[in-house]
DNA sequence: AATACGGGGAG
DNA sequence: CTCCCAGTATT
C-alpha cells in the first residue's frame, strides 16, 4: 500500500494535466469543478468552468444570482439539476455557514447536489482532509488492481478509504485522490488501457493476468427508447414564442418552443392555448430534429403556426413570451432547442 | 436496487 | 452505432 501511494504520487507529480481547478485552493472553485465534472468530461467542462466563475466568482455572488442566469451559464452542459442545486446550496452556505464552504462531511452532504463523492472531493482536495472518493475512474482502477469483476459500493469505499493517505500536512490526500482519478482518465482507460505507461502495473492483478479490459465486468444497459414529440414555431413581428419548462424533471427550467409529446397537432394547438391563451392556425411543416438523450432517442417534428391576434396572458409571462433574437440569446436553451431553432432559421 | 437525468467524445 | 464519463436524488 505504501508502494502504491508512493508510485502513484510520483507519477502524478510528473504527469498531471494542467487544469484550471488545479491552480486554485478556493473551496468554492473546487466544489464548482467537482459539480461540473459529475458525469461530464474534463474537456467539456473547462470553458463552462471559466465562464461560470467570471459571472459568479464567489458563493455570495452565486447565492444572490437569479436562477435563470445560473441556468443560462449552464445551458449545454446537461444535468441541469446540478445548476439548480448549486444555486440553492450557495444560498444555504450563506445562510448557515457564513458564506464559507463547509469542510465537515455532514454539512457538505446536507447541501443539495452534494453526495458522498463530491463531499470527499471537496474535503480532500480543498481542505486536505483524509477523505476517500470513489468515482467511475476509481472503481475501474480498483477493479483492475484487485482483479475483481464486481466490487460492491461498500468494498469500493472501504478500499478507497484504506488507500487514501492521512490529512495534510502529514500526507497528501488531495494529490492522491486526484492521482487515482487521473490514472483512470489517462492510463487505466475503459478500453485499451496503456499498461506500459502505468506507475502501478507491478501491483495490478488484472495486468498480471494480461486481461485488464475484462475488469470491471461491463454493465449492460438498456438501449434508449424511441420517443416522438411535436413542436411549434410561433412568431409575431419577428419575435418567437418560447415557453419555460417546469423546474422539476428533464431540462427543468430551460426554455423551448411549445412542445407536446406524441404527434398530435390538435394536442399541440390546445397546449399552446392552455399555456398562453393564444389561438393558432395554419400549420405548415418545418422539418424534424433528432436528438439523443442517455435513455431516450427523440424525434421532434416541427411545424409553424400562425397566432391569431390577442395578447399573451399576463400571468404567464414567466412561463411564455415572444422573444426577439437578442432575448432568445439571453435565455437558457438546451442543445435540442438550439438544433430546433437552427432548423427554423433562427 | 433501479431509474431518471444531458451531452459529447472515443473507438 | 455503442459506451460511458471527477454522480445525485428519487422511488
Amino acid at each position: 500500500m505504501a508502494r502504491l501511494r508512493r508510485a502513484l504520487l510520483a507519477w502524478y507529480r510528473r504527469e498531471r494535466r494542467d487544469l484550471p481547478w488545479r491552480r486554485t485552493d478556493d473551496p468554492y472553485r473546487i466544489w464548482l469543478s467537482e459539480t461540473m465534472l459529475q458525469q461530464t468530461r474534463v474537456d467539456t467542462v473547462i470553458p463552462y468552468y471559466e465562464r461560470f466563475l467570471e459571472r459568479f466568482p464567489s458563493v455570495d455572488a452565486l447565492a444572490c444570482a437569479d436562477e435563470q442566469d445560473v441556468l443560462k451559464e449552464w445551458a449545454g452542459l446537461g444535468y441541469y439539476a446540478r445548476a439548480r442545486n448549486l444555486k440553492r446550496a450557495a444560498e444555504q452556505i450563506v445562510r448557515d455557514h457564513g458564506s464559507r464552504v463547509p469542510s465537515e462531511a455532514s454539512a457538505l452532504e446536507g447541501l443539495p447536489g452534494v453526495g458522498r463523492y463530491t463531499s470527499g472531493a471537496v474535503r480532500s482536495i480543498a481542505f486536505g482532509e483524509h477523505a476517500p472518493i470513489v468515482d467511475g475512474n476509481v472503481k475501474r482502477v480498483l477493479a483492475r488492481l484487485t482483479a475483481e469483476a464486481e466490487l460492491g459500493d461498500a468494498e469500493n469505499w472501504d478500499l478507497a478509504e484504506a488507500l487514501v493517505p492521512p490529512s495534510r500536512p502529514r500526507g497528501r490526500p488531495d494529490q492522491f485522490n486526484q492521482a487515482l482519478m487521473e490514472l483512470g482518465a489517462t492510463v487505466c482507460t475503459p478500453r485499451s488501457p496503456r499498461c506500459t505507461d502505468c506507475p502501478v502495473r507491478s501491483l495490478c492483478r488484472a495486468a498480471e493476468r494480461g486481461t485488464p479490459e475484462a475488469f470491471p465486468r461491463p454493465a449492460r444497459r438498456a438501449s434508449p427508447r424511441e420517443v416522438e414529440a411535436l413542436g411549434a414555431i410561433v412568431s409575431r413581428r419577428g419575435r418567437l414564442l418560447l415557453t419555460r419548462r417546469p423546474s422539476k424533471g428533464m431540462l427543468g427550467g430551460l426554455w423551448e418552443v411549445p412542445c407536446v409529446g406524441g404527434d398530435s397537432l390538435s394536442g399541440l394547438v390546445a397546449e399552446i392555448e392552455r399555456r398562453t391563451g393564444l389561438r393558432t392556425r395554419d400549420p405548415r411543416p418545418v422539418g424534424s430534429v433528432r436528438h439523443a438523450f442517455t435513455h431516450r432517442a427523440l424525434t421532434l417534428r416541427v411545424v409553424s403556426l400562425q397566432p391569431e391576434p390577442g395578447r399573451l396572458r399576463r400571468a404567464s409571462r414567466d412561463a411564455a413570451r415572444f422573444c426577439s433574437s437578442a432575448e432568445v440569446a439571453d435565455l437558457p436553451l438546451s442543445v435540442l432547442m438550439r438544433k430546433t431553432l437552427a432548423l427554423a432559421g433562427r
